[in-house]
DNA sequence: GGGTTTATGTTCGTTTGTGTTCTTTTTTTG
DNA sequence: CAAAAAAAGAACACAAACGAACATAAACCC
C-alpha cells in the first residue's frame, strides 16, 4: 500500500468531522477525485476508515461486534448443536448458561421449555429469556463487558457459590488436543470453575472452530463434563480419550 | 449491503433518543422518506435497528419488556425531570440508579455524560447505557422481575453493601404528603435503604403522580434526601416541609 | 543517466444511490 | 367492521460515484 502525506490529514480531518467527503478532500488537497478514492480504499483496506458512497466514515465501534456475533450466532453449526444441546434439557430444573454465542444459541432454543430457573453472567441470555414467561432467570452481579455482554468479576464467581445447579452448560474459548477448555480471560475462568463445583451434570456445547484455536488459560479437561456436544466428528485421538473418560460426545445432525 | 454517511448518525440518534422516525430523519438529512425507509430496512438487516411501522428502535432484547413502560417514559414530565436530573450529574463519578422508569429515563440522559461508573440493579439501565462506552457498568445480581426490569432478592442489596457511591439517583412508587417515600414491595425498600446508605448525596426522581398514590412500604423520608427533581411545584406544606430539612426540590422546566 | 517504481491524471464503462410514481400493506378512525 | 389515512414496498429513470485501464510524470536506485 502507498503512503502519501494526506492519509495522516485524512483521518485529521475525519476524526474532527466524524465524516470526509471525495470531493471535499479532492477540494481540499487540490488533486483528482480519482487519487482521493484511492486514498479512501487504502485507509478502508487497513480498517482505519469505512467507505461510504461519496467519502468515508470513522469505523464503528462495538456496533460491529455486537453485528458479528449476532451473525455467527445464525451460523447453522450453532444452531444444530444448540438444538441437540437442548432436546436433552428436562423441564423443571435449575441450570447456569455462561458467557458465549454458543450458550447464547442454546437460550435461543430454550424458549420453548416450561418451569426452568436458568441463573447466568450472560446480559445476552437474560435478554433472550426474558420472552419465555416460564423461566425464572436469576443474573450474577458483576461488570458489564460490551464485548460479550458478559458480567465478570468476583461478584460473579460469589454469586455461583450459593446455587447449586442441575445442570450447567458452558462454552469456552478453545479447545485443545489433549481435551483441554481454554479461555482467553482469566477471570471467566474461575467463574468456569465454579460453575463446574456447584452443578452435578455439565454439558459443554463447542464448535469444531475451537479446535483449532488456542488460548492461554485452562479451566477443565473434557474428562469434567459429562456431555460434548459439537458439530462434526472429533478426531480420532480425542473421541478415543472421550471413550475413556466417560465423556459423551453428541455429534449434531 | 449499501453503506452511506446517514447510517453511523441514525444509529447515534437512534441509542440517543432509542428511536427514529422515518420522517424526521428524511427531514434531518433532507431526502426523500423512501431513501430513509431504504436506510432502515438495511440496518434492520444487519441487525443494528429494529424496524416498527413509522421508524425503527433499538434491538434490545429487553424491548419486551414493559412495552407500556417505554410509553411513559416518552412522557414530557419524565424527560423533562430527567434532563433537570442529568444536568446537575458531573462526569467522573460512580453512581447508582435503582429500578423504575424515571431512573430510565435518567440513564438516557446520561448518553452523553463521559467517564461515568454506574451501579444499578436495572436490566433497562444497563442495556441503555451500553451504547455510551464511556460508562462503566456494574449491575447487582438478582432475580430479573419482568414487570420492570429489576433485579430484585438479597443479592442486589448484598452487592450494593460493596460500594460507596458518590451519587445515588432513585425513584419510588408512591410519595405521601408527610414527604416519606413508599414502594409496593418490600424486598426493593430493603435495597433502596441499603442504596441511601452507601451513597454520599442523594437525588429523588419522581413525577407528581407519585403524589397521588400510596404504596405500603417506606424507605425513607424526603428530609434523607439532598435534592428532589419533580414536574409540578410541591403542595405548600410538603415544600415547607423540604425547605426545613434542607431537600432542595427542583421544578423541571 | 537509464531503467524502474510509484503516484497521479484522464477516460470510459459499470455500479450504486436517489427521486418519482404507483401499488400493496398496515394502522387508525368513525 | 369497513373506510380512510399513513406507511411501506416495488419498479423505473437518472445522475452521481466508482473502479479499471492506460498514459504521464515525478521520485528512486543502482
Amino acid at each position: 500500500m502507498s503512503q502519501t502525506f494526506r492519509h495522516p490529514e485524512i483521518l485529521e480531518i475525519a476524526r474532527r468531522e466524524r465524516k470526509v467527503t471525495v470531493e471535499g478532500l479532492a477540494q481540499h488537497f487540490g488533486v483528482t477525485l480519482q487519487t482521493i478514492r484511492r486514498d479512501l480504499t487504502d485507509l478502508a483496506d487497513s480498517g482505519r476508515l469505512e467507505r461510504v458512497h461519496g467519502g468515508a466514515v470513522l469505523p464503528s465501534g462495538t456496533t460491529n461486534i455486537g453485528y458479528e456475533e449476532r451473525r455467527s450466532l445464525k451460523s447453522d453449526a450453532k444452531r444444530r448443536i444448540a438444538q441437540a444441546c437442548a432436546a436433552e434439557i428436562p423441564g423443571d430444573i435449575s441450570m447456569f448458561l455462561n458467557i458465549g454465542t454458543s450458550t447464547e444459541a442454546v437460550a435461543i432454543e430454550l424458549m420453548q421449555h416450561d418451569k426452568l430457573m436458568v441463573v447466568t453472567n450472560n446480559m445476552n441470555v437474560a435478554n433472550i429469556l426474558v420472552g419465555n414467561e416460564g423461566c425464572d432467570i436469576i443474573l450474577t452481579g458483576g461488570q458489564l463487558r460490551r464485548a460479550d455482554g458478559g458480567l465478570v468479576g468476583n461478584l460473579a464467581t460469589e454469586t455461583i457459590r450459593q446455587f447449586k445447579f442441575d445442570l450447567a452448560v458452558i462454552g469456552c474459548s478453545a479447545l485443545d488436543r489433549e481435551g483441554d477448555l481454554l479461555d482467553f480471560d482469566i477471570q471467566e475462568v474461575s467463574v468456569s470453575q465454579a460453575i463446574l463445583r456447584q452443578s452435578r451434570k455439565t454439558f459443554l456445547v463447542a464448535d469444531q472452530t475451537k479446535l483449532t484455536r488456542s488460548a492461554p488459560a485452562r479451566i477443565a479437561s473434557l474428562a469434567d463434563v459429562d456431555t460434548f456436544f459439537t458439530d462434526e466428528p472429533l478426531p480420532a485421538d480425542l473421541a478415543a480419550a472421550c471413550e475413556a473418560w466417560g465423556t459423551r460426545v453428541v455429534v449434531a445432525k
